[in-house]
RNA sequence: CGACACCAUUUUAU
DNA sequence: ATAAAATGGTGTCG
């Protein structure tokens, strides 16, 4: 048995131009309540605004959850599943290069530590309605002008 | 001042399918004076018909000239301006996967280098008469059946 | 080399 | 208004 709360989340990024202005949006389900959150950044690239979104969304539960997380890139995921521990063992080394957007990774392994987590991988654009939909609310955040 | 003759070229490719048949045209103004060329052939795409638009407007002139080159096409401009350079001096290879339309692409280079070329980018089907024009004209040239 | 995502323009189809 | 092909780019990692 587990006391701790089932959430499921959606979230995702969008940028324009990449780099450029950016969008996240994430959809956040606690036993048939819906929350939706979004934002955007001036200047931005894609995968930053991916982890944005995991990050914003995992800040909005108001206590330790039982986290389903869906997302289509595979950048968040592996990310946040396979590589964030070897990155970590290394003092936040990557094998080959400097590693990017540490600031957002290390904030992310801190609000993942709270939760139970566990990710799925949903194919972009192939038909998952809320993916879609997470999809349109953070292009929909990109800042205009 | 400039002993070169001043030109227009608006040119335009058409795609009945993409890959399907195509047709290219070509308007070229001379101090007034007006040609007009066009082209097609049965199994081509989009994208090849936009380069030999392009090459053969080019070819059409008599002498070293001053030209002023509009196109809708951001695949015809981007490559002629930005990605032909990188392309040469990586032995005509494209950063990631294999490199399309090469034969067109080394004519069009060829050409280009016989005049003095400013190109314009004109938004497509948005009111400029010339390139709507040139539009008709390409695809009145897609062979039929 | 591979993978996923993000994007730009054109060309079409219904 | 929908969706898909033809082409190119960057963002990121192993």
């Amino acid at each position: 048995m587990n006391n701790k709360p089932a959430v499921e989340i959606y979230s995702d990024g969008a940028c324009s131009g990449n780099p450029g202005p950016g969008g996240w949006a994430a959809v956040i389900l606690i036993n048939g309540k819906r929350t939706e959150l979004s934002g955007g950044e001036q200047q931005t690239t894609n995968n930053r605004m991916e982890i944005l979104a995991a990050l914003n969304a995992l800040r909005a539960l108001k206590q330790p959850s039982q986290v389903t997380f869906y997302t289509d890139s595979s950048y968040l995921l592996n990310g946040a599943t396979a590589w964030l521990p070897e990155w970590k063992q290394r003092n936040w080394k990557r094998k080959k290069g400097k590693l990017a957007n540490i600031d957002l990774w290390q904030e992310l392994d801190r609000a993942l530590s709270e939760h139970e987590v566990k990710w799925v991988w949903v194919r972009g654009h192939a038909g998952n309605a809320l993916n879609e939909y997470v999809d349109q609310l953070a292009r929909a955040a990109i800042p205009h002008y």
